[in-house]
DNA sequence: AAGCTAACAGACAGGTCTGTCTACCAGCAA
DNA sequence: TTGCTGGTAGACAGACCTGTCTGTTAGCTT
């Protein structure tokens, strides 16, 4: 009847656990739909342990959205190294991660978008939001550069915007017609922008 | 001490009352943020006033997207006339009403989107969105049949993908590069999708 | 064996939410 | 006068929310 042996071994700690549920809970619901009594009984734990972990709501949220921003930029990181070695096809490739994002099962958009649509500008998941962004357009501003691209953070702009659009849209239809032609439309303000230099 | 006349006046109907308070207020916080008491105190209605006219409150957030709707929809078509006659430019200048959207006071992003996130996709809402961004998309893939587009579908996604990024960014930050970015990508993809030709 | 840490279990307070209900009132038409 | 329509005012039920608190237990270290 041990508790911590209940599954058959070594369980995860409870502050995964508690990670892992919210995740899973607030993607799916948002953070303001989930209830913090829900998160409790789905992981498992004490209500004591989650507060002592995560002493606010707001600090669980808040270490959502690091989860959510180190799985998301590490995909579209992994998606532009798999397209190869020239940048070009990097910027391009990295809407592979958007393709295979909207594809997965529960597919719900964008959660900072989503969380930072059900706060006040002033707080803390506003701020971490923007923050997030920036970093992901920062490191496709460097891609652009590497490029050759006239304007690197202009076409870093232009991309980011297709992403986000990309993310907003593949919520609303089953079709993959938006992450494609997010590429298609990336592919063409890419050759645009940057001149071709090792290939004719 | 008539209460009708309090303001001095006719006053609104009460239902108009109700939507104009519930529009700001949905807008501002999210539908899930605002209690239906506040909208009651706030557009100086009774409870059952309220209850009356929209049963249930979701039937008020669909009264409020359906308000947005026309509100966004008639800005885009604006802005678009305002472009002058030649489709090519209609397309390109529809990105000014994304442009003075993320200027005004207040905003804060997709109501759609923003509203779409906190409901399940089984929803009324999520329906309605989708019909929502599927009107807008229609209307602009005629724009592009009408621009001379090569495919007129695959040039309407992209752009409304762009529309929906900038809709995003533009909470994000005040500094207006995003629908000013967005617009003169789309005026690339334009300039790509459809051939010229009335001028050299 | 003793003590510490981390977790479990769950009651509780105080507040907010939606939706229903009773009771009253003003204006208008028959 | 009578009755209808549309509105006001606000109590109420029942559920759910966050956050605090008391008490217990398992495992490790010394």
């Amino acid at each position: 009847m041990a508790t911590t042996a209940a599954t058959g071994g070594t369980r995860q700690p409870a502050r995964d656990r508690i990670l892992d549920t919210a995740f899973r809970l607030f993607y799916a619901h948002g953070p303001r739909g989930v209830g913090v009594d829900t998160v409790i009984a789905e992981s498992g734990v004490a209500k004591a342990t989650l507060y002592k972990h995560f002493p606010r709501k707001d600090d669980l949220v808040l270490a959502y959205l690091d989860k959510v921003d180190q799985a998301w930029f590490g995909a579209l990181r992994a998606a532009a190294r798999d397209a190869g070695d020239d940048p070009r096809d990097q910027l391009v490739g990295m809407f592979d991660a958007l393709a295979s994002a909207c594809r997965r099962e529960g597919y719900h958009g964008c959660a900072f978008i989503n969380t930072a649509a059900e706060s006040s500008s002033d707080s803390a998941v506003h701020a971490r939001t923007v923050e997030h962004k920036n970093v992901v357009r920062a490191w496709v501003t460097d891609l652009a550069r590497r490029a050759g691209a006239a304007h690197p953070d202009r076409l870093a702009r232009q991309l980011t915007l297709l992403l986000d659009g990309g993310l907003a849209a593949g919520v609303l239809d089953a079709d993959p017609g938006a992450p494609a032609e997010a590429r298609a439309a990336a592919e063409a303000l890419v050759a645009a922008a940057c001149p071709a230099t090792t290939t004719g």
